[in-house]
DNA sequence: TGGTAATAGTTGAAAATGTAACTAACAACC
DNA sequence: GGTTGTTAGTTACATTTTCAACTATTACCA
């Protein structure tokens, strides 16, 4: 099992990519799935509604990058969570609000208290510079 | 849909790496999906075979930070498909080594070149430098 | 040598995701 | 005002992935 091609795929961007993303998320899945059975779509909607208070659905597709369906299931296991409520906008019946009960807030503190330790973490394989520019890099790419 | 609290998103890496990789997975999977309706999975096989030339399904978990199961169904659609062939191990039957096909490393050239191309157009976004270091810290993230 | 443990890989059922078709509400235009 | 088009969100079905149990083979060790 010796390279022989060229062609290295550390190089390769979306793989490299993909390989940092899986690592770095399986550690943290360990925590919301191990701490309140969640996954990943549905930390995603709840930090969002923690960080921004008051969205659609809608809304965090967009801000999310996920597909509605995803959305659609996420706000209902953590509506049955009673994590969240859906509010309908008064002037148009088709939007609804969604924001966290304080028993969703109260979880999210939990994690996100998880989350900057396991951020920690994973910062401390990398210099300060190097932290800089790789956020950067990574919302440059993340503009589709 | 104002923000909140202190704590960005955007700031949390596990986050963002999988909205950059996921991005920069879509656009590429456009490709491999369109031109031979392979799975991401099974890209990721054939490139390991591409370049590493040689492996059994164990190697190929290791590298590819794969579970076995997903390499296991990868192997099986790829050997339908003719692009791989196994041999068992003489010495040890559990083994069995994987190697392309003629057809299997056609298809990998022109995924390569694919590729290559693809990652052209997304370091279009970041400077040399940017590049460099993100590559740096990617891989570095990549160890558990 | 025989019995237990470990390893490579597969399979089946359950869970999650993707795709497309659907409902409900509104908009726009004649 | 009724028809057509759009948008937010859900649901049904097909495809993938995950998890756990399984087979087959080798390793270990009394």
């Amino acid at each position: 099992m010796t390279q022989k091609d060229d062609f290295d795929l550390r190089e390769f961007l979306p793989y490299l990519l993909n390989q940092a993303a899986e690592i770095s998320s399986q550690s943290f899945q360990r925590i919301y799935k191990g701490r309140y059975g969640m996954l990943r779509t549905e930390w995603r909607v709840l930090f969002h509604l923690a960080i921004y208070e008051r969205m659609t659905a809608k809304d965090i597709c967009e801000k999310a990058i996920m597909h509605k369906t995803k959305v659609s299931r996420a706000v209902h296991r953590l509506e049955q969570r009673r994590y969240l409520q859906r509010k309908p906008d008064e002037k148009d019946r088709r939007h609804e609000w969604l924001t966290l009960t304080s028993h969703g807030r109260a979880v999210y503190e939990d994690l996100h208290a998880h989350a900057q330790q396991h951020d920690q973490v994973l910062m401390q394989k990398l210099s300060t510079e190097e932290i800089r520019v790789l956020r950067r890099a990574l919302n440059a790419l993340s503009q589709p």
